[in-house]
DNA sequence: CTGAGATTAATAATCATATAATATGTCCGG
DNA sequence: CCGGACATATTATATGATTATTAATCTCAG
């Protein structure tokens, strides 16, 4: 009679969307139809009601789409909300590939250098001493005392909150998630070790006040990342020793 | 016994869903605790799992956070989701602020160029049409043939899509949705016509593939928009015969 | 008095079941 | 061939009961 007791670190409704976005991303339902509530809730053996918060999650992240007596249905690629972390881990993670992550660092070309060049208009002490502090994260992992993925994370982190603008900050969610799959895969291309004098220019700036130099360096320090991505997705004809890929 | 058959454009939950954002956004909720379970359903005369689904979606998007026994609450402000349509919406509609407008605007001018200089790039046949009829679109609202704002939305729109960049795309909801109410402040300021010609120039350069000329007129068309913001931000003494503010 | 540990109680989370609403297709009469 | 009535599958809503979680309270040894 007592139940096994498994410890879930989030709740059941929480435990099938993860689930389910995970299939969804990776196409599982793209050649059968999407199973009917009761039918989920006996595969996945869950109450109705479980079941129904989770389509409803999913329906709000751009997944699904419900209609009595039609079903519920996987919409296309293009309505997912990439910038909803989840969508985007689960993107990243289960159906990883290249071009998504280029087009993850345009936009960071795009936002990031902005927010430094906020940051260094605006950034009070406090802000500065949690964008040091990342950097000196970066330090410690260089040296093996930190996480560098962590550390790496906390900088950019700390540069979007400088901003003093809440939209910057509201889209950190979403960098870090993609930004620990991003290094990921840097990582594997080049040491970390280069860049944290980059990030140190991007400091330098912001405390000077100087928007347009710390716009620049963060620039720099993505557009080689960018760099790294775009080479790794050129056809392998024009690398040397590469794989023919057909 | 017969209903009395209210027709309903949305369901009861998305009702409630609305219900409960505007009065969390406005505060209703800063003084007095958040309902129970329970009570919501009694004050709504909407069932349990229509509540229950209700509080699901706002927790998603970041309104509002559950715990058993301490009960639903209202999260802090910094954890709301504006990049969430239905946030910013309910922010800007029953909570306007200058201030939120300003840091609205100030993400555009970092999105924005950037997306026309993308576009300018890569912009095919279909994209650059679809930038051209929101720009003649906006030549007919100025005759009074079309309505002003839809046309200002389309034309950025279809930078964004134009990107080929699926980050930008997904920027579109929350832009056209914050745009709407940009727009129907600055229109109080100044005529739509002056600024025709440069979402003019932001076409030719992107035609013409000269990404820089096109970051420049976009950032040179938000930039305004900005300064207006801030005019209206300043000081009242700052302006001639303002009315004094206390 | 104090603090750690056990107990209680309030509340969300989950389950189970029933009814209503709504599209979608089918069939029949014209 | 067409249009409307009807059957049907599925989501939407409603309701009551049970379980899990955790803040608050109480107990009691020190």
């Amino acid at each position: 009679m007592a139940q096994p007791r498994i410890p879930r670190e989030r709740s059941l409704t929480y435990g099938l969307v993860e689930t389910l976005g995970q299939l969804i991303v990776t196409g599982a339902f793209a050649t059968q139809p999407f199973p009917t509530e009761g039918e989920l809730s006996r595969q996945h053996g869950t109450s109705r009601s479980v079941t129904r918060e989770a389509v409803k999650m999913l329906t709000a992240k751009g997944l699904l789409r419900a209609r009595p007596r039609q079903g519920t249905n996987v919409t296309v690629e293009s309505q997912w909300n990439l910038l909803d972390p989840d969508v985007l881990r689960w993107l990243l993670e289960r159906k990883f590939s290249l071009q998504l992550l280029a087009e993850f660092t345009e936009m960071r070309l795009a936002i990031e250098p902005a927010a430094a060049a906020l940051a260094a208009s605006r950034a009070d002490r406090e802000a500065i001493e949690q964008i040091r502090a990342g950097l000196e994260r970066m330090h410690a992992a260089s040296q093996g005392d930190d996480e560098p993925v962590a550390a790496d994370i906390a900088f950019h982190t700390a540069v979007l909150v400088a901003t003093g603008n809440r939209f910057f900050a509201q889209l950190d969610p979403m960098i870090n998630t993609a930004l620990r799959i991003s290094i990921r895969f840097t990582n594997r291309i080049k040491g970390r070790a280069a860049d944290i004098a980059q990030h140190e220019e991007v400091l330098d700036a912001i405390v000077a006040g100087d928007g347009e130099r710390a716009a620049l360096a963060m620039r720099a320090l993505i557009g080689e990342v960018l760099e790294l991505i775009a080479t790794a997705q050129a056809p392998p004809a024009a690398r040397r020793g590469g794989r023919s890929s057909a």
